[in-house]
RNA sequence: GUGGAUGUAGCUCAGUUGGUUAGAGCACCGGAUUGUGGUUCCGGGUGUCGUGGGUUCGAGUCCCAUCUUCCACCCCA
């Protein structure tokens, strides 16, 4: 028979065991932080018809969408979560209750080219609240609250969730006379961490077309750094000028003094007014989170304002403000950076069973006793040798084998050994139970994240 | 979509100006050791050299095509 090789995609994640369970264990912190502050779980479909998926068109979007047709039915895989929330809240106005707050941790899939923290098959974690009609500006703090506490949480440390607001640079342009070329400023001043300010200059001047002192005036106006208060109060200068600017500012102003309030520290989030990406649908406050010791992975969360979520779907205004984290590259940067905590919470079981007798009943039921106390057993019940079967717990971190052999039985006893110290004790089923579940929550109860 | 690399054992890779039977480390399997692993010792190569053509007496090595994967750009989580 010809064999295939078998072999996985390129920009698809596959885990192997233990990682899966660390992935996991990231997913269901997140899941557990979105509900704390009263979010419900929403799951959509991955496939959706393209006509709905598409209703915005053109743009990027719509060269990086997986489409095909089965049938006559013209088909697509959801390229975020967004796009499907507004659907799913335009289809169901009359049944929710605003303000709508869901979350939602899904695969998404992009046909764009896969590279270094890049996939074309990944999960987003959102959160969205939607407004009906209007949406208070506390949300805005709110949400990036959500997610300082969701790393917090993890473990997680070095990051700067920063924050800006489209219409202060909207704003800028208005009064630059430069508005029509918003877009494309924006995406190139966006750059200048990455490639300095010479070059953002040169494309500005060359590429857009714009007076060298227009050209200095936005880097100049891009550049005002410190903290926020500083940088709050030098946007004060720019007030007066234009109604979108001013609007923005105090916006910001009022964002940012909300975000203080959550219990935000500034270490965790910065006005920056480089920051201005996200999808065309944003029009207030937008976020970027990035890792401050590598910048170059790029966002591992990002997100912001809508005023009208759902304007392809329905009349009705509805506006929101949302977040996503990228969980797979999140997940993809912190494994590459051995910033994963490797305790044996990873291990498929608390405690491996090893049978000596060819027999299974009493291995049997001292599992049964081992899981009606919460112990995560595996039984060993295949015919192989004792080195092979304490291999196998040694292999997976399985922090404890009980061994289960005539001796035992007759006494009516297990012997425990700690694979981590090599230690053993003797006892009944019942008290090895219990020392396990001690030992265990007294050892592991760290964070999955190191840093 | 654009540009640059890559492909040899399960993994990371070596393989000379083309030369006889394709190698190393790790991993894996068996044994020393049928009630004690992660350290030791002994033994074992598990391979369509990505694929298809071509040049040659002879190709892992040179040429062409193709596929794959990776890196960067565009854009983005």
């Amino acid at each position: 028979m010809e064999r295939i090789k078998p072999h996985t995609l390129s920009g698809f994640m596959e885990l192997l065991p233990q990682k899966q369970v660390q992935f996991d264990k990231i997913m269901d912190t997140l899941k557990r932080v979105y509900s704390l502050y009263g979010f419900t779980a929403l799951d959509t479909p991955a496939i959706e018809a393209s006509d709905v998926l598409l209703a915005k068109g053109g743009g990027e979007t719509e060269k990086q969408i997986y489409r095909f047709t089965k049938g006559d039915s013209d088909l697509s895989l959801r390229f975020d979560l967004t796009v499907p929330l507004a659907k799913y809240v335009a289809m169901h106005y009359g049944e929710l209750n605003f303000p709508f707050r869901r979350f939602q941790i899904g695969k998404v899939y992009r046909g764009e080219r896969a590279q270094r923290g890049r996939f074309r098959e990944f999960y987003q974690a959102d959160i969205d609240v939607i407004g009906d009609g209007k949406l208070s500006i506390y949300n805005e703090a709110e949400i990036p609250s959500i997610i300082y506490r969701a790393f917090t949480q993890l473990g997680l440390t070095r990051f700067v969730i920063r924050v800006n607001n489209r219409k202060i640079l909207n704003g800028f342009y208005e009064i630059m006379n430069l508005s029509d070329l918003s877009g494309d400023i924006m995406r190139t001043v966006d750059k200048l961490d990455k490639i300095g300010a010479d070059k953002v200059k040169s494309i500005l001047t060359d590429d857009l077309n714009i007076s060298p002192e227009d050209s200095d005036a936005i880097l100049r106006f891009i550049s005002i750094k410190g903290t926020n208060s500083q940088v709050l109060e030098a946007l004060e200068e720019y007030r007066g000028k234009s109604e979108v600017f001013d609007k923005g500012l105090e916006e910001l102003t009022a964002v940012t003094k909300y975000l203080s309030d959550y219990g935000v520290p500034e270490s965790n989030f910065a006005v920056d007014l480089t920051i201005a990406r996200g999808l065309d649908y944003y029009t207030g406050t937008v976020y970027e989170t990035t890792m401050t010791d590598h910048p170059e992975i790029g966002s591992i969360c990002s997100g912001g304002r809508y005023d009208n979520l759902a304007e392809y779907y329905t009349d009705r205004q509805l506006p929101g403000v949302g977040i996503s984290i990228g969980l797979t590259r999140l997940f993809f940067v912190l494994d590459d950076c051995g910033l994963l905590s490797d305790n044996t919470l990873t291990a498929p079981a608390d405690a491996l069973i090893i049978p000596m007798t060819s027999d299974l009943s009493a291995a049997v039921s001292l599992a049964t006793i081992f899981r009606e106390k919460g112990v995560r057993t595996q039984l060993y019940s295949e015919d192989k040798k004792f080195k092979a079967k304490i291999t196998y717990a040694s292999r997976q971190n399985i922090p404890f084998a009980v061994f289960l052999g005539e001796d035992e039985i007759k006494s009516g006893t297990v012997s425990v050994k700690d694979l981590s110290d090599g230690s053993q004790v003797t006892m009944t089923g019942q008290q090895a139970a219990e020392h396990i579940l001690n030992v265990i929550n007294q050892r592991y109860s760290g964070a999955i994240i190191n840093g």
